[in-house]
DNA sequence: TGACAATAAATGACGTGTCATTTATTATAT
DNA sequence: ATATAATAAATGACACGTCATTTATTGTCA
């Protein structure tokens, strides 16, 4: 049915549902951690960083423009970030992971693998490159494109 | 640089970055008429099919699972959406667009247009094509797979 | 050195998304 | 007819995202 409708309009939704999808299951599959997918991204991203200011993190994150601040706020409220002021520049905030946020770092290591392996189970690994590539190409001229270079995705 | 990033963990970040993207940037376009990008889907769903009971509408949006009360509450507080009781069933709400949302349906279709442009100058409908039978491919056994054939999308 | 520009982070305001629970109404099954 | 199950919508609770504005700190340059 539907050969009226356009492709740009099938894509529109089918992204969204695509991200919504994935993320009610990642969301899922977190619960019992107590980490969030957004939280999950800070987490990987310290890891593999720390420390990095806020700035920075912000810089990093695919999850949210600007500034993490909230975000940010509630891992520090919820003890998965530790907050230091930056010595030589006390307009910057230094964030690294807190015991607790290293060991949940392989936690949620563990459910991205999961996570992952119900991915491949419908699309092969040639078919997200070849998704990859043209998603690439469509965010080409946006900041993010630039964020999603330094992550190591493009 | 990177070949040591697994390609579904790219797919992950990238749906999310695109998805993210298209909605600031249908989101600045529809700044000035008063709509926000899931207002806008549910005028287009509604003008197609109205009326909606909520149910029946929840089951034909993408941008929200479950019963959509409070984004329909705010877009009756704002003049879009009027509401009416079933007469023959009191459980049901009844749901369809005023003279305000259907004129904004026809502001919201020229804003439509011009993000699809935006879209169609980075991507072909051949390459659009790919990604949405992969992407369709992905949502198979998902409730949301079911939502997308009612709307034309799969 | 002292006004002022620049920068980082915090905050206000608003509209989502999601899940679980509650309320209102109707169907059903004795 | 009446308790009970089923269904639709509303609501509570919580974590986002985004943009604009404010606050705190440092740079700069006359």
């Amino acid at each position: 049915m539907n050969t009226s409708v356009k492709e740009v309009e099938k894509f529109q939704y089918l992204i969204l549902a695509v991200q919504r999808q994935g993320n009610r299951m990642f969301n899922a599959l977190l619960n019992k951690t107590g980490v969030t997918p957004s939280y999950a991204e800070v987490i990987k991203v310290l890891e593999l960083r720390q420390p990095l200011t806020l700035k920075d993190l912000g810089n990093l994150l695919i999850c949210e423009t600007g500034s993490p601040s909230r975000l940010v706020e509630r891992m520090v409220k919820d003890g998965w970030i530790e907050k230091m002021i930056h010595p030589e520049d006390s307009r910057f905030v230094l964030l690294k992971l807190t015991i607790k946020g290293q060991e949940t770092a392989e936690k949620v290591k563990i459910i991205e693998g999961e996570v992952y392996g119900r991915i491949e189970e419908k699309l092969s690994e040639k078919e997200m490159q070849v998704i990859n590539d043209k998603l690439g190409k469509f965010l080409q001229d946006f900041p993010i494109h630039e964020t999603l270079i330094h992550r190591g995705y493009l």
